[in-house]
DNA sequence: TTCCTACTTGAGACTGGGTCGCAGCTAAGA
DNA sequence: TCTTAGCTGCGACCCAGTCTCAAGTAGGAA
């Protein structure tokens, strides 16, 4: 499964942009790393990067993978998925409940919302598997936050 | 920030009823472990917890935390935040969109739906602190491991 | 109440994802 | 072509989480 051609160009045209303006450098690593997450549907990890861009760069460093995918995510150019913030976290509360995730501190709060409860998952989520649960995931920087002058945050991991 | 004493004893009366039903030892340990994560709003991680509990038992070991919160979670009283399974994936769609995340096997799958597009976040919410972006997280089983016989599949990691 | 044993625990070694520091390399502006 | 700030690969390192195993204990049986 792939993304079109075109649609990885765009994306390539894209991030030659921005690296320009952001006056970082176009290695053919960074290019070839790029390239391989933008034409894959598969949401890969860093190591699944490095194995599939090693195929064509054979002495591609996992580190550089690393590099180049928060320096991408810092540009904007990717997202990452799940809880950035360190480890697993555990809740007591096992009914069916929302979140909300401070980007900055890590904060996590939970709530419910009647409209929420219903939510309308598009038939087309149904050729991928069964349905078992649906949680809305809200990001922002809580009030503590908002208040402190940012301080403690990493640059690396947004 | 505490939940309040009385939804506490519900949940560890809950947990001995269960561990009972279950075969599963009541241990000094477990108890403090189950009571420290219930009492809790702020979805702590195995370290905090540790921590915490070592205030009281000084001579728990990390390792008792993590083997108790997975049985927990197996039991069904606790839940976990985020994404299970390995490791940091990243995502060359930047567009707002939601994602399908097969329990079993870790596959993730983007989808979009025009009713979520939409999604009326309760102005609770807003006590937190300012709302970036929202995010639907579905969960089930996808087409392959529904078809596939069970395997593979950790019996500690739901 | 005491006994017994399967289940638990703690300790320490281990694994594996991810990061750091540094010396050598290279993109790209002058 | 020259220059150099920014990049890369490497090896060492860090740390969350897991495994193994000997010693300890909950809780049913007697």
């Amino acid at each position: 499964m792939h993304i079109e051609t075109l649609e990885v160009e765009r994306r390539l045209q894209n991030f030659r942009a921005l690296a320009k303006k952001a006056g970082v450098k176009l290695t053919h690593q960074r290019l070839e790393i790029f390239r391989t997450v933008a034409s894959s549907l598969e949401h890969p990890n860093a190591e699944a990067i490095h194995r599939a861009v090693r195929e064509t760069t054979s002495t591609l460093s996992l580190d550089t993978v690393y590099r180049t995918l928060w320096m991408l995510t810092n540009l904007g150019l990717l997202t990452t998925l799940g809880m950035r913030q360190d480890s697993i976290r555990f809740d007591a509360n096992v009914e069916n409940h929302h979140h909300y995730i401070c980007e900055r501190c890590g904060l996590v709060r939970d709530f419910e919302g009647d409209e929420l409860e219903a939510l309308r998952i598009p038939d087309s989520v149904s050729r991928f598997g069964q349905v078992v649960s649906a949680r809305v995931e809200v990001r922002g920087v809580c009030v503590h936050c908002t208040e402190e002058p940012e301080k403690g945050t990493s640059s690396r991991r947004l």
